[in-house]
DNA sequence: TTGAATGCAAATGTCAGACAATTTATGCTC
DNA sequence: GAGCATAAATTGTCTGACATTTGCATTCAA
């Protein structure tokens, strides 16, 4: 067998991946237009709604887009870092909701990327990331704010220090890993008592950024990570209980 | 105005979107069977190959799966990291080479990531991790072997040992950081003498993560990390004199 | 000559109906 | 009860048609 898993695959499978692959190969560039939906049936030798349900398919990954009208087709588009992030948290966290990852596992995942831009962001990070941060912090003290709003004003936090590290790669990289974790942290009641620790290690973070103190953004990271863990470990105890 | 975009959405991408919510609001769960095509045809008022577009949209993203026959339909999809992989790498890949990401932003996302393995890779790596480094070192240093296996080789080398960490999710996410590298790596032609100075490198590496010295283990990669851009600094050099 | 209106052509978006292929369930026979 | 043929349900594919959108050339008028 020359793969483990043989299956007779659709015909529009096939074409998208046909052209998919001629679009990572280069043979096909950026802003170049694909042949029309009749040109493509007549080349793979299939009807047009097949082809169109492989250029649907390439167009749910973003890898084309189309246009109607006289100089209209199929376009290869050029993926922009804000194409891809809403696709990579909505992967991230179908992966964390459906493998039953454990709060644990992925909290470590997080807090680990998060510390590896400590230094870049403790070196690099601009005025206004800085006052994006003590917005966010400033926000997340207002008593009134409901549990799921917190949790969102926090995921900006991190991102603001994540941006901070002035990667866009890394920035990528790491909103799946930060944003995913929304819907695990929502499962958290936050306490006043609770809000206020965070608070004062974003806080800390903030200031340690501020003086260029990678160390101490790492140091706090971590107390960060232990003290998220500590939360969901009562969560989970007081849901044991309470059955 | 709602949105900054009001483009008027297709049908098909419409439907594929309200589905897709569906699936991750948890509305539908996991292998739960979607209605048939006819009935979505129905249900949503538009024709039967327009259902067919939206479904095959969900499909490319792995969220939905299609068995023909009887029992058949579409089935809410359980997303592996396994099919995650080949999607995150694509993206990542298409990423960098279609947004003139530079070497040296793409290389320091790379080791930035790959160092925030190391302590925990140096605390869990198994025995099995580490047999697999020193077979690829190993392979490495056979003098006949392509730049592009050599590659290859790195790649595998650098996979063990994110996966020393032992955390599923820090191993997805890096996927994309250390294969979308690969295109940019293979630029670069490996010198007998560069080969040698990666390898000692990666044998210390081992070597380190054998001992659980974690600072040691990072000490390298930031050492392969500049050398690694002082590689390609010097074909970019070269290709400066050449024109 | 210039400008605007008109119509045409090309392409995607949608629809309807049909048939093919595949898989499971059912019922019949022995 | 076991085995086999048949039916039913469902996705996969094809054909042909019409609707909609858009750019461009043409035409007509000021």
């Amino acid at each position: 067998m020359k793969k483990p898993k043989p299956k007779p695959a659709d015909l529009s499978a096939k074409i998208a991946k046909n052209i998919r692959d001629a679009i990572i190969s280069g043979a096909l560039i950026v802003d170049e237009r694909l042949p029309s939906e009749a040109d493509l049936s007549e080349q793979f030798n299939v009807s047009r709604p097949t082809v169109r349900e492989a250029l649907k398919r390439l167009a749910a990954q973003s890898l084309i887009r189309t246009q109607r009208g006289a100089t209209g087709g199929a376009f290869v588009n050029r993926i922009s870092f804000q194409d891809a992030y809403p696709q990579q948290i909505t992967t991230s966290t179908l992966l964390l909701s459906m493998n039953d990852v454990s709060f644990d596992v992925a909290c470590e995942a997080r807090y680990t990327l998060e510390r590896a831009c400590a230094s870049l962001s403790a070196a690099r990070r601009t005025p206004d990331q800085l006052a994006s941060m003590r917005t966010e912090i400033f926000r997340q003290s207002q008593p009134a704010l409901s549990d799921e709003a917190f949790c969102a004003s926090d995921v900006a936090f991190h991102r603001a220090l994540v941006d901070g590290a002035g990667n866009p790669v890394l920035s990528y990289q790491l909103a799946g890993a930060v944003e995913a974790m929304q819907p695990l942290m929502n499962m958290i009641t936050f306490t006043a008592r609770s809000r206020a620790a965070i608070i004062d290690l974003h806080s800390q973070i903030a200031d340690a950024l501020e003086a260029s103190d990678a160390p101490l953004v790492e140091a706090c990271l971590t107390e960060l990570e232990r003290y998220t863990k500590e939360l969901a470990q009562n969560v989970l105890a007081a849901r044991e209980t309470r059955t």
